[in-house]
DNA sequence: TCAAGTCCTCCCATTGAATGGAAGCTTGAA
DNA sequence: TTCAAGCTTCCATTCAATGGGAGGACTTGA
């Protein structure tokens, strides 16, 4: 019993403290929180306590505990993503509102899309719960957008780690994919939440030819029209990374 | 030279770390950053390099630094304002879609309405730099409609600390500002970033009566109707209140 | 009403993780 | 080339972090 029975360091603590929260969940027990980031109840609770004393995270009566509305703050005045955000709502504005189609915008991350910006279909519940969601890049058409446009060293990487946990999407078809999707300049991809819907997406290309964000729409089957939706969704990611170099040059 | 010279715990040394980004800034430099919070140039170092270990924080070339995607990713996956944001987008759009309003809904921290969501006036250019913004209570309609349902507890407690840095409000004017807002159920306010627009606020106010949040619009003064407006903003509120009562009961 | 159970909070002796000055290194400008 | 500014690594010192245990608050079931 001294500094760290397990090894690791406070900052891996609070890592793991705030890192414990399941998806959606806005609060969690004390007692839940230490099992689900493994950590002794007590270590949990003075962690807990400091860092709602300066607002990272809440407690409510009874040990339940919340992220903080100050580390909200913090993370949305700051993010990292905010530029990109800002040059890129304009644009999914317009599509939102011309075509009337759920658009998202989504980086990279590891091997994952990770979606940071996404409006609804005007008329639709809002859907935000898919903000700051993630979705494997080869059953999503964001994924395959930034993953085609990547350097070959990148490509190669990927394929080489690729498993398909369902043991149904060989590395060899992800492949082609990619090759399919840098060559047609899009992505298109079947809807893996809902069969009747397709996703489609392009890449947003910086002036150093780097593929910084994919912008996608999701569309009813019966809806896609490739030859009005792509042009239209490659001006407005030509638009994006016009307004991404205008503001940080 | 031992832990901590300044007397901190390192959760304190991380939240400096991590607080001391100022608004908008993408990346600091690894010294300013130092500076910024106060620590050894060493020790901000080492947070630096272990929170980016875990993708809290990230670090480009050269020694700047931002904030990681993971961070914002968990943030936004398990925002603690998420429900309510949840809650109130579907009626915030109608707002947007209907009366062509900038649209936007705040909380109370502090003394400060912070706004969590805002939609801009169709055809504006998105403005999203004031989500995660924040106002004194006296000198927005948010703030208004926010204080002006507390408890009397609450109020006095505001009113009583209530010091104007510019000297030309009193206390006893605001308290005047909050009790016509109780009475008429709603707050207007002249802008306080351009005078020719007006600030009109409803409290959104859950089962038990407590006031949740502010659901407001910004119109140019021109343009304001508050027979329209107001029993809109109101509708909506409650609204708001009856989703949010349904998800969680 | 009481007993058992669950969970949160506080206490405190032990000790190794955090600390930060100094030295080395890299980068870019004069 | 020299110099300056800033990033990175090293390492002896030491006190802040640790976590088991005890106590308390609250709920559940008999």
């Amino acid at each position: 019993m001294a500094n760290s029975l397990s090894g690791d360091s406070v900052v891996d603590r609070v890592v793991r403290v705030i890192s414990a929260f399941p998806e959606g969940s806005g609060s969690l027990q004390l007692s839940e929180l230490a099992t689900r980031s493994g950590l002794p109840l007590t270590t949990a609770h003075r962690l807990v306590r400091q860092l709602a004393a300066h607002g990272l995270l809440e407690t409510g009566g009874g040990g339940t505990v919340r992220l903080g509305l100050r580390l909200w703050e913090l993370v949305n005045r700051n993010s990292p993503t905010l530029a990109l955000r800002q040059a890129a709502m304009p644009f999914m504005e317009d599509i939102q509102q011309v075509l009337n189609q759920n658009v998202n915008l989504a980086v990279l991350d590891g091997w994952e899309a990770l979606f940071v910006e996404r409006l609804s279909r005007r008329g639709s519940v809002a859907n935000r719960a898919q903000i700051a969601g993630r979705m494997p890049v080869h059953v999503s058409s964001a994924g395959l957008a930034l993953m085609a446009h990547q350097s070959k060293a990148v490509q190669g990487e990927y394929l080489a780690q690729f498993v398909d946990p369902d043991g149904k999407v060989t590395a060899e078809t992800v492949r082609t994919l990619l090759a399919e999707t840098a060559h047609t300049g899009f992505a298109q991809l079947a809807g893996v939440v809902d069969p009747d819907t397709w996703g489609i997406a392009v890449p947003v290309i910086d002036s150093r030819q780097h593929t910084v964000a994919a912008l996608g729409v999701v569309v009813p089957l019966h809806e896609v029209r490739l030859q009005a939706l792509v042009p239209a969704l490659q001006t407005a990611a030509r638009g994006v990374a016009r307004r991404l170099r205008d503001s940080a040059p």
